[in-house]
DNA sequence: TCCATTTACGAAAACGTTTTCGTACCCTGA
DNA sequence: TCAGGGTACGAAAACGTTTTCGTAAATGGA
C-alpha cells in the first residue's frame, strides 16, 4: 500500500503538510499544495480508509439491511439503486447481519463493529426488536417501506397507486374489483387497504366483503389459493388485484385451472413493475414502482443526516410510481 | 462506541491484557481471561474492525465486484450466495467500483482504500483493463464465470450441461435443434458452444450452420430475431436452447407471433433455473445452475487464499447444475 | 537459602491518518 | 532598526487496536 509517508518523502515534505493540501486546509502554499495534489493524482495515493476514520470518525461506509429476499427483482432494483447513490456521493456500502463467523451480535453492534456512518433499512422483519434498536438508535437511519417514529422513512404512494389502479380498471367498465393483499400486519399492506377501500367509495364501486382477501408477497401458492376462492363466489370479481407481480403468476395458473383465461373471463393487475410483467403474454398491467428514486431519496436522506447531525430530520417521503398498462385487463361492456 | 479501554477499567486490567485475553494469548491466567471474555460479552463489547485492521492488516471485509446486472436473478442469487458464504466465515462484504464521489479510481485502488483482504470479481466487463489488472494483481483474488490465468475461477460445467441438455431433448425424439448462443467473447458462451457440438456428435445429430445463432445475454429482443431467423428457414428446427430464461421470453413471444406455440409447434430450453421458469405456462424446462454453490466455492476459494498467503492456488472449479424438466419440450414421434 | 525459570501482567510502540500547536521566516510600518 | 503580525511548514498527539518486550512475583531445584 502507498502510504501518505511514501507521498510525502516523494514531495519533499512532512506528512502533515501532505495531509493539509489534500484537505485543502489554508496554511499550505498554494504551488506546493498544487504540486503535491498533483503527484498525489499521478501515483494514485489514495489515504485509506480505515486509517482516516480513526481520526474523523467519518468512514463514508454506509450499512444497508437486506433480510433474504434479494432474489425478488423488486429489492435487487432497490439495492442497485441506493448503490449507485451512495457510490455518487462518496460512501460504499457494506451488508449488515446479525452474525458475524460464529458469533452472535445484534445489527447495530454490526454497524458499529463496522463503524457504519449510517444504516439504510431496506427490507427486513420489522417486528424484530434488533430492527426496532437500530431505527430507534443514535446512529443516522433511513427505512424502506416502513414507518418507525424517529426515523425517516421512504414510501411509495401506496394510497395513491391503488387508486389509481381502480380509476383505470373502472374506466374500462369493472365494478367487481378484488383485491389480494400482502401481509396485513405491513405498513405498506395497511396503505394500500386504505387506498383500495378509498379508491372504490370514490368511484361509488361496492366492494362484498369476500372480495378482499390475504395473501403474502411474493408467494405465489398464497395467491393462487386466494384465486380459486374468488373464482368459486356466486359472483366472481371481472377484476383482481394482486400484492405483486410474482403472485400474479400464481393466481394465473389457478385462473387457467378452472379453464378460464386473462383477460378474456378474468382481468388481473400486478405490482411492482418487473421485467416479468412486460414479457408475458398477455403483458400484465402492472404499477411500477420507482426504484431508482426510492433509493436515491434514501441515500440522500440519510447522508443528510450524516453530514448534519444537529439538525433533528423526521421526515417522510414518499415516492410516485407510474401504472404501467398492458393486456391483462380487457375493456368490459355493459 | 464502547472501547477496549472502557472494557479494561472494568475489568481492573491493562488493555494488553485484554486484548489478549480476547485472542486467546496463552500469556494470561486462565480465570482472568475467562473472566474478561464474560464482562466481554455482556456489555457486548466489539473490536473495531478498522483499528484492528491497522495493526493486522486483515479488513475481514471482502470486495465483490458486480458491474451493473444486478437485476437479473441469476446474479442476484450468486451474490446472495457470496453473502451467506462470507458472513458465515466472519467476512462482510462491500461493493467495489471505479469511481467515489466525483473522482476516478480503479478497481483495485478502490478495494485497496478499503482495505479489502480479498475481491470476488462476479461479474464484469473481463476485457477491461482494470478488471485485469485487479485480476492479476497480489490481491487474493477469484473470479466467477470467466477464466484469467493467475487467478482462480468458478464455473458452471458448462460443457457437460450442454450435453445433458442434449441428451434430454434427443431421448424425447428430437434431431432438429437450434442453439442461440450468448456473446461470443465469452469463455462461458465459448464452452457451451463446444459442449453443444459435442453432444451433437456424440449423439450423431447434424448440425446445419443455420441452427447456430448468436445474441446477447439477457437480451429478449435479440434472442426473437435469432427466433424468427430460424422459424423462417425452410427446415425450421423442432427445439430451441437459448441462452438464458430471459431470452427465451423473447424467443417465445415470436414463435406466437408466427401462430405456433411452445412446446405444440416449437420445443424450447432455457438456462439458468430462475424463479420465473417454474412460474411460465408451459413450465419452462431450463438447466438451473447451482448458485448456493458457486457462490460457496468462491468464497472457500477466495478465504483459502487470504488465509495461506504462501500457498499459490490456482485452480479452475466447476461447479454442477441440474436439468429442470418442465413443458416446453415436446415428445417427437418418428 | 539462593538462583533460575516460569507465570502473569503492563508499558509502550506501531499501524496510517488528521489536527493542534509551536516556530522560523519574511513582511510591513513607524 | 525593531516590534508585530502574517505565512508556511513540521513535530507530535491522538484515534482503537495488537504485539513486543520488560519486569515483578511466584515457583522450582539444588
Amino acid at each position: 500500500m502507498v502510504t501518505i509517508k511514501d507521498l510525502s518523502d516523494i514531495c519533499g515534505v512532512s506528512v502533515s503538510t501532505v495531509s493539509k493540501a489534500l484537505n485543502g486546509q489554508p496554511d499550505v502554499n498554494p504551488e506546493t499544495a498544487e504540486s503535491i495534489r498533483r503527484i498525489a493524482h499521478d501515483i494514485g495515493y489514495h489515504p485509506n480508509a480505515a486509517a482516516r476514520y480513526l481520526k474523523t470518525n467519518r468512514s463514508y461506509n454506509i450499512g444497508v439491511l437486506f433480510a433474504d429476499q434479494l432474489k425478488h427483482e423488486y429489492f435487487s432494483l432497490v439495492l442497485d439503486s441506493i448503490r449507485e447513490a451512495a457510490q455518487s456521493l462518496g460512501y460504499d456500502i457494506t451488508f449488515i447481519s446479525n452474525k458475524i463467523g460464529n458469533s452472535e451480535m445484534s445489527f447495530l453492534k454490526h454497524a458499529s463493529y463496522r463503524s457504519c456512518d449510517g444504516v439504510v433499512i431496506a427490507q427486513a422483519r420489522f417486528e424484530d426488536p434488533q430492527v426496532v434498536e437500530l431505527a430507534t438508535c443514535d446512529l443516522p437511519t433511513v427505512v424502506i417501506d416502513h414507518v418507525f417514529s424517529e426515523c425517516p422513512s421512504i414510501m411509495s404512494e401506496n394510497v395513491r397507486s391503488m387508486t389509481e389502479i381502480l380509476e383505470y380498471v373502472n374506466r374500462l367498465g369493472h365494478r367487481r374489483i378484488a383485491f389480494i393483499h400482502g401481509e396485513e400486519q405491513s405498513a405498506v399492506t395497511q396503505k394500500r387497504l386504505s387506498g383500495f377501500y378509498k379508491g372504490c367509495m370514490e368511484l361509488g364501486i361496492k366492494v362484498p366483503e369476500e372480495y378482499v382477501l390475504g395473501a403474502k408477497y411474493h408467494k405465489p401458492k398464497e395467491s393462487g389459493l386466494a384465486t380459486r376462492a374468488l373464482l368459486s363466489l356466486s359472483e366472481p370479481p371481472t377484476c383482481i388485484l394482486y400484492p405483486d407481480d410474482y403472485s400474479y403468476m400464481g393466481g394465473l395458473s389457478e385462473i387457467e385451472k378452472h379453464g378460464l383465461s386473462v383477460p378474456g373471463d378474468i382481468s388481473a393487475v400486478g405490482y411492482d413493475g418487473i421485467h416479468l410483467a412486460e414479457m408475458l403474454r398477455p403483458r400484465l398491467t402492472t404499477y411500477r414502482q420507482n426504484v431508482e428514486e426510492i433509493g436515491r431519496k434514501a441515500i440522500d436522506l440519510l447522508i443528510e443526516q450524516i453530514e448534519k447531525p444537529d439538525e433533528k430530520i423526521h421526515t417522510m417521503i414518499t415516492v410516485r410510481g407510474s401504472l404501467q398498462i398492458g393486456d391483462s385487463v380487457r375493456r368490459i361492456l355493459e
